[in-house]
RNA sequence: GCGCUCUUCGUCUAUCGGUUAGGACUCCAGAUUUUCAUUCUGGCAAGACGGGUUCGACUCCCGUAGAGCGCACCA
């Protein structure tokens, strides 16, 4: 460990789906840390599995690392160009008597497992070809083996967990290459980790176990043994895994279900990191704040009440322009796109104060938004239409010429509802809540006498003679 | 099965041996309001269980239970 250096973190996701909560979480926490050290943020991208990884996936990752507002120093390693290098260690393990060439096939394996597991035993590797000559094994197929030491323990020193223990007989001698020679995720990772200096790898606690193996490589090599922080995993609602069905979603999906990107960033830092009583925590505060020491360690689960409390809260907090690109961005990415006019867009910004702290999402902006820009009598919800009966129609035209006689300034709209209601002995919300349901089709809106100034007399005027009688 | 880890209100958490165990979300009640929302006030609600150690334990130790993760020629 070099203290003098600046920290040098990294996010290192496997191409094989989206970005989801829990990596976007782990990104986050590298980033803060490294924002906060002023150090370094890389990404590499582990695609070593060829099966699995796909340029789909690396451009969600990109993209969901983008959508965050993560960005990070340099270029993007992709760990498959690499290979090499990789290859290159393992030769040199090999060489050094600190790896062996292992013959066993597959099927060998799963038989050895398969009797392991049915004698109660501990599932893993017996070390077969430890001690054999290579020449033993003649022209057949082999992978490399990592010689790891057979007895004595291993100490992960985790930023989070403590130290953690594990017996040396207990890890098995892990694969570093492949019979095809392609390098493994345990040889890859410690050998980029080490080219890319990195200096603390903040990780899903699922790594855990790895990390002792890794060590392993580390020792082997003589590499500096990074500090290490291994982030609980997060849960569903309902404490079991995440999974698809609870939240364990693309982050982008949580963008299409009106989220912000800093409500994200506050809600997944406040899941498993705090600061005393603190749970408005801008990202700026958060690079200030951000720290090892405080992050939890047990898993979290995703609470969507809290995340739609917080959204609430930065909805509120964020201008009005930018949240009516919001609006039109989401409106433009729905099934059959739809293109907002200028006019519209002012309309809207225009009126934001008053539907903003009515919105927990941006979803909810839209649909709360639309009697703003849809244009002409507008389309009655349940309760709207159960409001407007004939009687309440009847109200509405009797109270129209005292509303037209206006100069069409929220006051002296108010002014007309209110002399309305007294010379006929009705409360203001008798008289007020008709208007609402003819004008914007709901009966719970921003201020409706703002509303209806900010909608113009004739547009205005169109709506309540649709529903007057 | 073996290994590792975790365990405070329903949820996220504070507490780092001495507190009426605090805050936030949710929920309930009330105030404000032309609706809804915002805002404000108040309320419900917790140390998994069992043993120790100690004058004193949520906090330290051991055990039990529950949960999670890992045990691949995946990452």
């Amino acid at each position: 460990m070099t203290d003098s250096k600046k920290p040098v973190l990294r996010f290192a996701p496997s191409p094989t789906g989206y970005l989801h909560i829990g990596g976007a979480r782990t990104a986050l926490f590298n980033w803060l840390y490294a924002r906060h050290t002023g150090g370094t943020f890389l990404l590499r991208i582990e695609d070593t599995d060829r099966e699995r990884s796909t340029p789909e996936a690396v451009e969600a990752i990109l993209n969901g690392m983008a959508w965050m507002g993560l960005d990070w120093d340099g270029q993007t390693v992709y760990q498959f160009a690499r290979a090499d290098r990789h290859r290159a260690v393992a030769q040199q393990l090999l060489t050094e008597g600190k790896a062996y060439k292992c013959f066993a096939t597959a099927d060998e394996l799963t038989a050895m497992r398969d009797a392991q597991k049915a004698a109660g035993k501990p599932m893993r590797y017996d070390g077969r070809w430890r001690d054999r000559g290579p020449a033993e094994g003649g022209d057949k197929p082999y992978v490399v083996r990592i010689k790891g030491r057979d007895s004595g323990e291993t100490v992960v020193h985790d930023k989070v967990l403590g130290d953690v223990v594990f017996q040396n007989d207990q890890l098995d001698d892990m694969i570093l290459l492949r019979s095809d020679g392609t390098p493994t995720y345990m040889l890859a990772v410690v050998v980029d980790d080490a080219d890319m200096g990195v200096t603390h790898v903040i990780r899903g606690a699922d790594h855990l176990n790895n990390a002792a193996r890794q060590l392993q490589i580390i020792e082997a090599m003589g590499w500096p043994v990074p500090v290490y922080a291994h982030v609980p995993l997060i849960h569903g609602p309902d404490g079991a895994k995440l999974s698809k069905r609870h939240g364990a979603l693309a982050v982008e999906a949580y963008r299409d279900m009106g989220y912000l990107p800093e409500t994200m960033r506050n809600y997944l830092l406040r899941l498993g990191w705090s600061h005393g009583d603190d749970e408005i925590i801008p990202t700026a505060q958060a690079i200030e704040w951000f720290n090892l020491e405080s992050i939890g360690k047990s898993a979290a689960r995703m609470d969507f009440k809290k995340l739609d409390n917080l959204n609430g809260h930065y909805i509120r907090e964020t201008k009005d322009r930018v949240l009516t690109a919001e609006v039109v961005a989401l409106l433009e990415r729905q099934a059959p796109p739809r293109v907002l006019s200028e006019a519209a867009r002012e309309r809207l910004t225009v009126a934001m104060p008053g539907l903003k702290e009515r919105a927990k999402t941006i979803v909810e902006l839209a649909g709360a938004a639309e009697f703003l820009y849809t244009d002409g009598p507008q389309p009655l919800d349940a309760a709207a239409e159960k409001l407007l009966t004939p009687d309440a129609r009847a109200m509405i035209a009797a109270v129209l010429p005292a509303l037209e006689a206006t100069d069409w300034s929220p006051a002296a709209l108010e002014g007309a509802a209110r002399g309305h209601a007294e010379t006929t002995g009705l409360k203001l919300g008798q008289v007020a809540q008709p208007l609402r349901a003819a004008v914007t089709g709901k009966t719970s809106s921003p201020p409706l006498f703002e509303t209806m100034a900010q909608l113009g007399r004739a547009e205005t005027l169109t709506r309540l003679r649709a529903y007057s009688s």
